[in-house]
DNA sequence: ATTCGTACTTGAACGCGTTCAAAAGTGGCT
DNA sequence: AGCCACTTTTGAACGCGTTCAAGTACGAAT
């Protein structure tokens, strides 16, 4: 499928890993797609690299040759649950007109997707603790799709009718990707059947969200919203200027 | 310093491990006295059971009859962080009376207690985002540490002199105590020198979490906020009895 | 003093993630 | 063909956390 790199044969690829040749892909997908496979059927820790490589038909050794560690191989599900989760956005944002049923269409779509992982996903959210780690959804290689999710959420905002505060509006999108990362952290607690507890939690704080939002726009509340946005501005959560 | 068991010899300690003669107590302490120091020296990955059980001058199988694994060590770092963090708490109660100061200097004098451990502390918090982890702060077995905390939090409310809605003031000291956890995560994040940012942090946003509870009692926000506390309550964040 | 039961201690061994020197494949050049 | 530089693949070996069958120490009972 994907087509040969045409270069001379230095490895400059912009991403992790060695260069791309129709081949080592090949072997690449194989060993990600296998990875992914036994994470879903037997979790994360009790499945082993020898087992990865041995159900894979390579050895241990190219398994590390692609993927610098057992968690790199966790960017994979990184990748997929994006890429679903995207398709999945799409018509719910063409339906859905209020900010508060398009937020939870997002949010729930997104747990749908995640299901399978669950019992996996405890163990990928470790590392989402550890600042160190390049899995680190705040690190500086989860960018992309850092930038991608944050996207969605300015779509989520785009198309919805209700009226905001103009100013807040502006840094809503990387503040509801926060809030995103506040629900995973919850669903990965969460070990009620089908995720049932997240859902309730969705379908709850949505309308508390929606309602804060109008309430922001009270002349009492606008310089602790201001304040309190411009917090998150000056330690680098959200982009905008700091206030120096 | 610890007074023998008089007991048949039956292992029916209250809390974890063993049964506590002077002996045992004696090694168990040697133990986690010297973990501790190497993970302060040298940090949690790099620190080996074998290196402590060398420098304890005890076997490795020792060591793993006392704790239960290597993370079961790090239950002594919260012990010992949580008894300094009161003593140094009695003082900053007693004098300062506003709820912002108390909250502010209760925050800063864990910080002060905390940084030796700041870049162990990394490892040390990916278990409090694994729920299965007995060492999480969720679990049941930190329930006497995470009481401790919450009754800490009851004392810098009760002594303050500062009105509040009586309904919030309720909850406030549970909510007090996930704010904590928010401020060990800005924490354990933070790289600037001697923790400057998180310091930042607590010192901006307490004044705004000041403002904020008094705005809580005006009309238009009730409603938001009674809302806002019962989903806390409906999914067991905090003790208040759910809406059902 | 001997025995007995329990508390404590030992260290070799296991399975894991990971590393690395070396082998095998691949394609361009003469 | 033969050589060369490079990418890809191999699997034994390393160090780690952890386990466990076997040992030792010690107070109480005989």
């Amino acid at each position: 499928m994907p087509s040969p790199v045409a270069e001379g044969g230095v490895d400059e690829g912009p991403d992790e890993g060695p260069s791309r040749t129709a081949k080592s892909e090949q072997t690449r997908n194989l060993i990600v797609e296998t990875a992914l496979r036994l994470f879903r059927e037997n979790g994360y820790d009790r499945t082993t690299m020898r087992a990865i490589a041995r159900e894979a038909g390579v050895s241990v050794g190219n398994a590390y040759y692609y993927f610098g560690s057992k968690e790199h191989l966790v960017q994979g599900f990184y990748d997929r649950i994006q890429e679903l989760h995207h398709e999945a956005c799409i018509e719910i944002l063409a339906t859905e007109k209020g900010i508060g049923a398009r937020l939870r269409g997002v949010l729930l779509a997104w747990l749908d997707i995640a299901e399978p992982y669950h019992q996996f996903a405890v163990q990928f959210f470790k590392n989402a603790a550890d600042p160190t780690s390049p899995l680190s959804p705040f690190s500086e290689q989860s960018e992309p799709a850092r930038a991608a999710s944050i996207a969605l959420y300015r779509e989520v905002l785009a198309g919805a009718t209700s009226k905001l505060d103009p100013e807040l509006r502006e840094d809503l999108p990387e503040l509801m990707w926060l809030h995103q990362m506040v629900v995973v952290l919850f669903w990965v607690h969460d070990r009620s059947p089908n995720s049932a507890n997240t859902r309730m939690f969705i379908r709850r704080s949505t309308p508390l969200f929606e309602k804060l939002l109008r309430l922001s726009r009270l002349r009492v509340l606008r310089s602790l919203t201001r304040e309190g946005v411009q917090l998150f501005r000056d330690f680098g959560w959200i982009k905008g200027k700091p206030s120096g």
